[in-house]
DNA sequence: CGACGCGTTGAGTTAACTCAATGCTCGTGG
DNA sequence: CCACGAGCATTGAGTTAACTCAACGCGTCG
């Protein structure tokens, strides 16, 4: 049983993913007490190094994550949607690990660490939905470090669309077509590549027909069949260490 | 405060973590029911697809954790030692998502799920450090991402040196000399390099006189000053996208 | 309008890859 | 004991995917 990648193929799949983020939600904002907060493109959710007294809940809208190392260097380790928790890097350390910052607008839910926890003792089901998001981004992190090492820039920029697009879906949003909300710098630092690479990508996947541009300023990305798609990123082998043993 | 990579830099800092590590495993011994079982390199922990129940800590030697997607691409995506917990991307979906291997003789603790949760009802403390635990997977799986598209082939086999050192060290062993217990492929396959670049690489940190090598088959390396493999690696600046906006 | 931010595309360079040869260790069996 | 072979590591030569640098196009906004 190796199926690893978010393969949401079917329909089915991810409406019944979709219930389960909605049911999570409802279920969060019935038993924690919570904050709501409206924030736009750009607004910073939490900061590096602030101390962690909450967790958050992407209620709508989407959010990246951008890890700082002491050296400079900055880098987008995620990219989260409707019903993703952030901040579970704090919890060890009692400080954030990195920044969250929304890339569109949408409402974030801030629950205090301490009622969140006091919440789970009244009502088991919580904590096990706690422990399970935990997992869910540890298993999301380690999929995106192997797509990482093992696929070739144009696979990557696939897997990325692949991905934003399963998680729209997941989400009962659209599919067909989907909305940058980064710019190619933003992509490429996420995928570890530079702009120029992301947008050749981007063009050899349009002249191929795995993707289609629907306005002007390119950022609007049409994805006439996503299985075309992730079999593209199948067949592109890695061109480092694919395999070990 | 922009300080994410584990730079255990001070002695007090790993004596510290030290403490905490067997503080960590005292607490679960005493309260957890456990089951303890002895593997030797090359035993599987778990496999990806079994059905989760258990969760396993890591009392002594070192194992790899091996994702593996459909398609056939295999990939290391952690190391584990001494305090390490593993299986928690299984919690999520039921079922573990990767393989858990040894790469050496040691001790692992089998703890049943359930019971660790009825532990954790019984004794708070217990759920702190257990979500500390997963929070500590987290951030650190969001380092090797960032190590991973941000540095060069060199600098990447210099901080992967220095993660071992670093993760030694925290657990009172000596830092000076490391042993791998890991093939160049293997290696090259967590690093997302082919085994020549790392051994081009090692071959390279050896000529600067940042690392020196023991014994005859290469597999025992000398760290004469970790500091200075520390900064090798931050000098060594980004072929791709190293920083955003 | 002109400046600016973002995206694309081309030309040349380079870091890392592939392929291939060779050496070192160690275990095994004559 | 030594010969042999398997497995792992190193090194060289040539190739290539991705990078850098640079030019240019397009849309937006003051």
């Amino acid at each position: 049983m190796h199926a690893n990648q978010p393969l949401t193929a079917d329909l089915a799949e991810a409406r019944a993913e979709s219930q389960r983020i909605t049911d999570m939600l409802a279920l969060v904002a019935e038993r924690v007490p919570l904050q709501r907060r409206v924030v736009h493109a750009g607004d910073t959710i939490y900061r590096c190094g602030d101390p962690c007294s909450q967790l958050f809940v992407l209620n709508t809208g989407c959010c990246k994550i951008v890890n700082s190392a002491s050296d400079g260097r900055a880098q987008v380790v995620g990219l989260l949607f409707r019903g993703d928790w952030i901040g579970f890097d704090g919890i060890a350390g009692g400080r954030y690990r990195c920044d969250a910052v929304a890339l569109d607008t949408g409402e974030v839910w801030a629950l205090r660490y301490d009622a969140l926890l006091a919440a789970c003792a009244q009502h088991p089901p919580l904590l096990a939905m706690l422990h399970a998001e935990m997992s869910r981004v540890i298993g999301r992190d380690r999929d995106s470090l192997m797509a990482l090492t093992t696929l070739s820039a144009d696979a990557r920029v696939a897997e990325f669309l692949r991905l934003m697009a399963d998680a729209l879906a997941c989400r009962g949003l659209r599919t067909d077509q989907i909305t940058l909300r980064m710019t190619r710098a933003e992509i490429g630092n996420y995928l570890g590549l530079t702009l120029e690479s992301v947008s050749r990508a981007l063009s050899r996947l349009a002249r191929q027909h795995l993707i289609g541009f629907a306005d002007g300023a390119r950022r609007e990305i049409r994805i006439p069949d996503v299985g075309a798609l992730a079999s593209f990123v199948g067949l592109e082998t890695a061109p480092a260490g694919a395999t070990v043993q």
